[in-house]
RNA sequence: GGCGCCGUAGCCAAGUGGUAAGGCAGAGGUCUGCAAAACCUCCAUUAGUCGGUUCGAUUCCGACCGGCGCCUCCA
């Protein structure tokens, strides 16, 4: 059985199939970078990269877009009133946002393209849909799109015979009088003063302005599928569920519009929302966490994406504290017998280890093929690593088989971490005290760094080998403890090697 | 009002019309000067409630109870 993917087009899970055989285009709605993103948005990419590596791994030349919103009205906003230029205000999220990613172990997209800089398509695509008559302008000067004229709107979101909501109707914007029909969507906003005093205004043949939300992601896949792969029609589109509606309905109309093809995308993938503590992210409840914030709680990434594929990507999650330190400690778990199964690597697999291995393979082949089940994915790399642990245990060695399947699944998955670890020398006992001659106390270094905190945990670790040495198992233990206050780990080895792990950050 | 989702062990979370993966936590044991790690063993006869279909339902259908999402710029 090949990819099965759950298609919110058609409601099912539907076998996948390229236009082209072996070519995947992707199209992922990226961050607006107004402010850092946060762990919500980096679920969905998240569940988009997990989408982009095992097409990659399944054999399919992928090429994939992410675009960068900077242009809208909150980045409008921010930048008002910081009293800089839209450019100026946006540039330290978009390199904020790659670092997360990077962080975060997401592979970068092929192309990733700024709204700001693809103005031109946007207006030779606005330009096209007057010609066509499907848009108009309105009396505000902004240009729409006429919803009246393409009589397939509401294919994928299904709301298409919806009415407003009881007691909605106040929500009647100004610039609703504008439009012909409540449902038309703006392409292109007439220029604002505001607009113009950030530099968020273009000049068109059809009146100064700026993009309207949806345009973007049309002229840009457009663009850039066209020059790349020759085609006018995506093969997957992915963002988070909340898009459906409007923004992916509209992207459809104004690009299908535009291009007389049935699809704009024939594969339409959506990612549950990730909500904190069992309340949705936003600044009303002061709940926002970003990337950062984990980073800095020293949360590692693998734990991070671990705990993401562990609840099915259309299936809602709830972010709490106590399932941060449940991932953290099974993604160290994995990451430690990562290190063993490569350690013991030899020439070959005991017949234990490779046949732990196919099923591995073969159970992570299964899950991911079937719309991407990541828990049933990373149950099975826990499955092989209580079979490798035994195996090994029992003095089997690994070999390029287990490996390479290990291999697979983390190459996939990204899902081990592990921590710092700081060797004792062995031998001789070593003498660390620091050329500056300072003395280390019993607590870390007040406001120390990583590596001033790593220098005191190893001369204390130091210490403790002495006392050993001379079997003073008081002092040793009296050590021991006080690491594990500063929250690290003594682990002595069976062959007399001693590691020093952090087990949590100091506080 | 319209469209839709969810309710599985202390917590998180999968699969499946034939008697419940995996993770975290927990219990006992092996190993260890002590520990940690690892290993061995144990940890839901039970799936919100009540009905129905079926030889058989957690899995299908219905009702109810309880949580929740979307319905114009939020991933």
């Amino acid at each position: 059985m090949s990819l099965r993917l759950y298609n919110t087009l058609t409601r099912r899970v539907d076998s996948f199939e390229p236009l082209e055989p072996g070519r995947v285009s992707l199209y992922t709605c990226g961050p607006t970078v107004y402010n850092y993103a946060h762990i919500g948005n980096f679920r969905t990419f998240l569940f988009e990269d997990l989408l982009r590596r095992w097409l990659q791994t399944s054999g399919y030349d992928v090429f994939h877009i992410m675009n960068l919103t900077d242009v809208d009205d909150r980045t409008i906003a921010a930048a008002r009133e910081k009293g800089v230029s839209l450019r100026n205000h946006v540039d330290p999220f978009a390199r904020a946002f790659e670092e997360d990613r990077d962080w975060l172990r997401i592979l970068p997209a092929h192309e990733q393209p700024r709204a700001t800089e693809y103005i031109a398509a946007m207006i030779r695509l606005i330009g096209n849909l007057l010609e066509k008559g499907v848009a108009y302008r309105g009396e505000d000067g902004s240009v729409y799109f006429s919803i009246a004229q393409f009589p397939l709107y509401g294919r994928l979101s299904r709301l298409d015979r919806r009415e407003l909501r009881a007691g909605a109707s106040e929500r009647v914007s100004s610039d609703e009088y504008a439009k012909e029909d409540a449902r038309d969507f703006v392409l292109w906003k007439a220029a604002k003063p505001e607009d113009e005093a950030v530099g968020a205004a273009w000049d068109a043949p059809f009146g100064r302005g700026r993009p309207g939300w949806h345009i973007e992601c049309s002229a840009m896949a457009l663009e850039l599928i066209r020059k790349r792969v020759g085609s006018d029609v995506l093969d997957i589109h992915a963002g988070g569920v909340d898009l459906i509606f409007p923004h992916h309905e509209d992207e459809i109309a104004q690009s299908c519009a535009y291009t007389g093809r049935e699809h704009f995308a024939r594969y339409w993938l959506h990612g549950e929302f990730l909500n904190i503590r069992g309340e949705k992210m936003s600044k009303r409840f002061g709940n926002i966490t970003t990337a950062r914030d984990l980073r800095e709680d020293g949360v590692d990434p693998g734990a991070v994406r671990l705990l993401i594929f562990q609840t099915h990507y259309r299936q809602r999650l709830d972010l709490t504290d106590e399932g941060l330190a449940a991932a953290q400690r099974a993604s160290s778990r994995l990451g430690e017998f990562q290190k063993r199964l490569t350690d013991s690597r030899s020439g070959s697999d005991s017949p234990r280890l490779s046949e732990a291995a196919e099923r591995l393979r073969r159970d992570l082949t299964e899950a991911l093929d079937d719309d991407l089940n990541a828990p049933r994915a990373v149950a099975a790399m826990f499955t092989f690593m209580n079979e490798g642990h035994a195996a090994l245990d029992g003095g089997e060695r690994s070999g390029p088989i287990a490996l390479s399947a290990w291999e697979l699944a983390e190459d996939v998955l990204g899902v081990t971490s592990r921590g710092t670890v700081i060797n004792v020398p062995t031998g001789a006992a070593a003498s660390v005290a620091p050329e500056t001659g300072a003395t280390y106390g019993e607590t870390p270094p007040p406001g120390s760094n990583e590596e001033l905190e790593k220098a005191w945990a190893l001369h204390w670790a130091v210490q403790r080998k002495q006392a050993k040495g001379v079997r003073d198992y008081a002092e040793a233990d009296r050590i021991r403890t006080l690491l594990r206050d500063a929250g690290w780990e003594v682990r002595d080895g069976k062959d007399g090697s001693i590691e020093v792990v952090r087990v949590r950050r100091a506080s």
